[in-house]
RNA sequence: GGCGGCGUACCCAAGUGGCUAAGGGAGAGGUCUGCAAAACCUCCAUUCUCCGGUUCGAAUCCGGACGCCGCCUCCA
């Protein structure tokens, strides 16, 4: 097995990853709130983990990847206090809180799935948890990590500095934070870093469940520790989020989890940077209008041009959505599936590769396997077609079909689309008829002809001697 | 106030001490073609925001300036 390269947020750097039980690995990825669409940022960072699921897969890992819902719990204003966010959707739809998560999951995994994301072994939601979040409470308030006041159970953060470290994530002191600066937080609290693992007396919150401290509902972190330690145990290999993560709630988590267990909590924290509008600036809910997948769509682009689109940038870099940058994906993905429809059956059939495609295939998974370098593994595979087509020799399928594990543009589906050309009948009359115009050099015919196909959505190449192919745009 | 990131051609984006600064898109020219499309070929940054420094050698390291952005409240 090959040496997998990741960056480590704990240590700020480049480290070989070394998972606990290889050649499984556990990965658990902070999913989002469902209260809104999930945007074309939030979107890129599930498509980073996909990469990083199918790169290890690639070298052989059994990958079990969790991905959490948090359908419960996030305030508005306060960390502790303030109107849920989901709740608030819920109010203005007049649906319930649970129907408005579900709503927005089911769209999340459908966008998901166009992006040819692979199903994570568990998608798990908060209010399934409840009972296993009141169990690991349970347990840091043993451990002497948490205090119950009127308002709620908090974890104490000044005692948990004194046993061990806080501030792993960030770099941050809990003096530099300022916490609570901006924010009034509540009196109840001994310290402003002290956060909220159960919350209390807060009669207005619509989702409410019984607990041993009264009915309430939980803090925000404690659902990522609950549910990783469930379905991966107390220690896990890679727990990924987004950037913003890094300072709060994953510090948080690492807190709560490891006064609980007495163990690490992750062996490596992997961040994903945004993807950025024109100004750089950041894309969020919160801002009020952002980008949808289905704009992607609206504007005549294959929502897996988005996905190539995202290929194209390392996930710690920022990635700055522009109409060009996603043409410029499309055209990619064009070309690659070109060549798939077009490939002769019998490279299709070689068992093995021409000698050249080699070297393509190691440097593909050294890129990807040097903290998902998918930049450079895209660079290669388009050069790998244009030497194939250069060479005139397309015995590279196999090589294909090894990157398209990562790629996940469905290739082979798309040879396949090409391989069972059955039109419908209108469409073969309108064909046919194209065919006896060119035969009888009534281009003027013809071209009418391309056109109405075209605009039914029917690429149309002519070969040489009356040869033409017709084949549908989305296959 | 604190912490962090970024600035590479018209656009997106790799490269983080040493071969000619990846790749794609756009653009220009060409081959092929009834035309168109696709594909292929050629061209397209003596230079990496700017100014100093270290070094035999820097886009890459150090210092400074300017510009943009994120986080410290929920956010991928």
């Amino acid at each position: 097995m090959k040496p997998f390269y990741i960056y480590n947020t704990l240590s700020r750097s480049v480290e070989e990853l070394k998972p606990l039980n290889p050649p499984v690995v556990t990965l658990y990825s902070c999913g989002p709130t469902v209260y809104l669409p999930q945007h074309l940022g939030n979107l890129r960072t599930y498509i980073s983990w996909d990469f990083l699921r199918r790169t290890l897969e690639l070298n052989g890992y059994q990958v079990r990847h969790v991905i959490n819902v948090t359908d419960v719990g996030h305030m508005t204003s306060d960390e502790d206090e303030g109107e849920d966010k989901i709740e608030k959707t819920a109010r203005a739809e007049g649906k319930s809180p649970l129907e408005v998560a579900s709503f927005y999951l089911a769209m999340f995994q459908r966008d998901l799935a166009a992006l040819n994301q692979e199903q994570p072994m568990v998608w798990c939601r908060a209010t399934d948890h409840i009972g296993d979040m009141i169990v690991l409470i349970e347990r840091i308030v043993a451990a002497g990590m948490a205090y119950v006041t009127k308002s709620g159970v908090y974890f104490d953060v000044e005692k948990y500095r004194g046993a061990r470290r806080i501030g792993k994530l960030s770099r941050q002191s809990l003096d530099e934070q300022h916490a609570g600066q901006r924010l009034e937080h509540s009196p109840d609290k001994k310290s402003p870093h002290d956060f909220a693992l159960w919350v209390l007396n807060q009669p207005h919150h619509l989702m409410q469940w019984d607990s041993p401290w009264g009915r309430g509902y939980p803090g925000w972190h404690i659902e990522c520790s609950a549910m990783s330690m469930k379905y991966l145990g107390e220690t896990l290999d890679i727990h990924t989020g987004g950037m913003d993560h890094i300072p709060i709630h994953h510090e948080n988590e690492i807190a709560q989890s490891e006064s609980a267990t007495g163990r690490p909590f992750a062996r490596y924290f992997v961040h994903s940077a945004f993807l950025v509008g024109k100004s750089g600036s950041k894309i969020s809910k919160s801002a009020g209008k952002f980008p949808l997948l289905a704009d992607v769509t609206a504007a005549g682009l294959d929502p897996l041009a988005f996905r190539l689109f995202c290929f194209g940038a390392k996930y710690r870099s920022e990635l700055a959505l522009a109409d060009e940058g996603l043409r410029a994906a499309q055209s990619n993905l064009d070309y690659l599936r070109e060549f798939a429809r077009n490939l002769p059956a019998e490279a299709a059939a070689a068992t093995r590769d021409s000698e050249f495609a080699e070297e393509y295939r190691e440097r593909f998974l050294e890129a990807l396997n040097n903290d998902l370098n998918t930049p450079q593994a895209l660079a290669i595979a388009l050069e790998l077609v244009a030497e194939a087509y250069r060479r005139n020799d397309r015995t590279i399928w196999n090589t294909l079909m090894f990157f398209d594990r990562v790629l996940g543009i469905g290739l082979e589906k798309t040879r396949a689309a090409g391989q069972a050309a059955a039109f419908p009948p209108d469409i073969q009359a309108l064909i046919d008829e194209r065919a006896e115009a060119r035969k009888g050099r009534n281009f003027k015919r013809a071209d009418e002809l391309r056109a109405i196909l075209e605009a039914r959505g029917y690429e149309v190449k002519d070969g040489k001697g009356g040869a033409a192919t017709y084949l549908r745009r989305d296959a």
